[in-house]
DNA sequence: AAGCTGGACAACCGCAGATTC
DNA sequence: CGAATCTGCGGTTGTCCAGCT
C-alpha cells in the first residue's frame, strides 16, 4: 500500500449513517457504566456495529450530558468571530472557550451563518431578525432549544426522530404508552412553542440515572422530592435493568434472557412495555430533560 | 400538487500529533 | 528510536426539510 494508514475499521462490517435510538441508548448506558477508555474497542464491548471514531463523535457532539443545544447567543457568536479572527479555524480551541458547545457545532454555525454575515458586514444583533427570515434554520433551532421533539427521547437532539423515523423509532418506544398518534400529535404541538409533555408518569431520577448521576442536576422545579429517592431506586433499577436486558447489555439473567430472546426476531420489538413493569418518565422529567437540550 | 433550490446540520474521511510497545 | 496504534481535529459530504416557483 505504501504511504497512508490502515483504515480505522473495516467499513464493510460497521454500520454507517444516522444513529438510531437504540444505538444511542447502548452507547450512553455503556459509557455511563464503564467510561470510554478505549474508543476502538468500545463499539464491540457495547454491542454496537459502529466504528470507534463514530462512537466518539456521537458521544462528544450529541450524547454527552453537558452538551448545550439551541441558538447561539450574540455573545457566543461574538466570541467565535473574535477567536476565529485571532486563531483561525481552530474549532476545538474555540469550542473550549464556549462551554457546552462542540467544535462541530461551532464549525457549522461559522460556515452557515457567521462567515456570510461577516462578509456582508451585517451587525451581530441583526442576527435574530435575519435568522427569522432565514427559511428553515430558525425553526429548527427554536425547536431544538425550547422543546426539541428531536431531543425528547434521543439523548441529544439527534436526527433519529426525523419525520419518517417517528413511525419507526418513536413508534417502537411509545406505542405502548399512549398510542403513537398521541405522541406525534404532541410533537406537532411543539411547533406552537409549548413544552413537550409526555402523558405518563415517570421516575424523576431516571434520566440522571441513565446519564450518570453526576452528570445531571436535579431539575430546579422537579416535582420529585429527594426524600423519595431511596424508595424509588428499586424502580429505577428495574427500569434500567430491563433496558439493559432489551439491549443485551446485562451480565446475565435467565428470565430476562428468555424475555429478550422472545423479542429477538425483531429489533423493533425492543422497549415494548406490554410486558414491562417499568417506571415511566413523567411529564416534568421529560420536559426538564427536553429543556436541557 | 409537484418539483426545484438552498440552508442547516449530522456524520464521515483522512491527516497529524500523541502515546505505547 | 522507530513502528504501530490511538485519539483528536478540521474539512467535506450527504441528507433532510422549508420555502419558492
Amino acid at each position: 500500500m505504501g504511504k497512508g494508514r490502515a483504515p480505522c475499521c473495516d467499513k464493510t462490517k460497521v454500520k454507517r449513517g444516522p444513529w438510531s435510538y437504540e444505538e444511542d441508548l447502548k452507547l450512553t448506558s455503556f459509557i455511563n457504566k464503564y467510561g470510554h477508555e478505549n474508543w476502538r474497542s468500545l463499539p464491540e464491548q457495547a454491542g454496537l456495529l459502529r466504528c470507534g471514531k463514530s462512537c466518539r463523535l456521537r458521544w462528544i457532539n450529541y450524547l454527552r450530558p453537558d452538551v448545550k443545544r439551541g441558538n447561539f447567543s450574540v455573545e457566543e457568536e461574538e466570541t467565535i468571530i473574535k477567536l476565529y479572527q485571532s486563531i483561525g479555524s481552530k474549532w476545538s480551541k474555540i469550542a473550549s472557550k464556549l462551554p457546552g458547545r462542540t467544535d462541530n457545532e461551532i464549525k457549522n454555525v461559522w460556515h452557515t451563518h457567521l462567515k456570510k454575515r461577516l462578509s456582508s458586514n451585517t451587525p451581530l444583533n441583526a442576527n435574530h431578525g435575519e435568522a427569522a427570515a432565514t427559511k428553515g434554520s430558525l425553526k429548527r433551532e427554536e425547536t431544538s432549544q425550547e422543546s426539541s421533539p428531536n431531543a425528547s427521547m434521543s439523548f441529544g437532539g439527534s436526527n433519529i426522530l426525523r419525520k419518517e423515523d417517528k413511525g419507526v423509532e418513536l413508534g417502537k418506544t411509545f406505542e405502548y404508552l399512549q398510542g403513537y398518534n398521541d405522541f406525534t400529535r404532541m410533537l406537532e404541538e411543539v411547533d406552537e412553542r409549548e413544552l413537550l409533555e409526555i402523558p405518563f408518569d415517570v421516575d424523576p431520577n431516571i434520566w440522571s440515572f441513565i446519564n450518570g448521576s453526576e452528570s445531571f442536576q436535579q431539575p430546579e422545579n422537579s416535582l420529585a422530592p429527594m426524600a423519595h429517592q431511596d424508595s424509588q431506586e428499586d424502580e429505577v433499577g428495574k427500569w434500567f435493568k430491563h433496558l439493559e436486558s432489551e439491549l443485551g447489555l446485562e451480565e446475565n439473567d435467565g428470565q430476562q434472557q428468555q424475555h429478550s430472546d422472545a423479542n429477538k426476531d425483531s429489533s423493533s420489538s425492543s422497549l415494548r412495555a406490554r410486558d414491562t413493569p417499568l417506571m415511566k418518565p413523567s411529564r416534568t422529567q421529560i420536559t426538564d430533560y427536553t429543556r436541557r437540550m
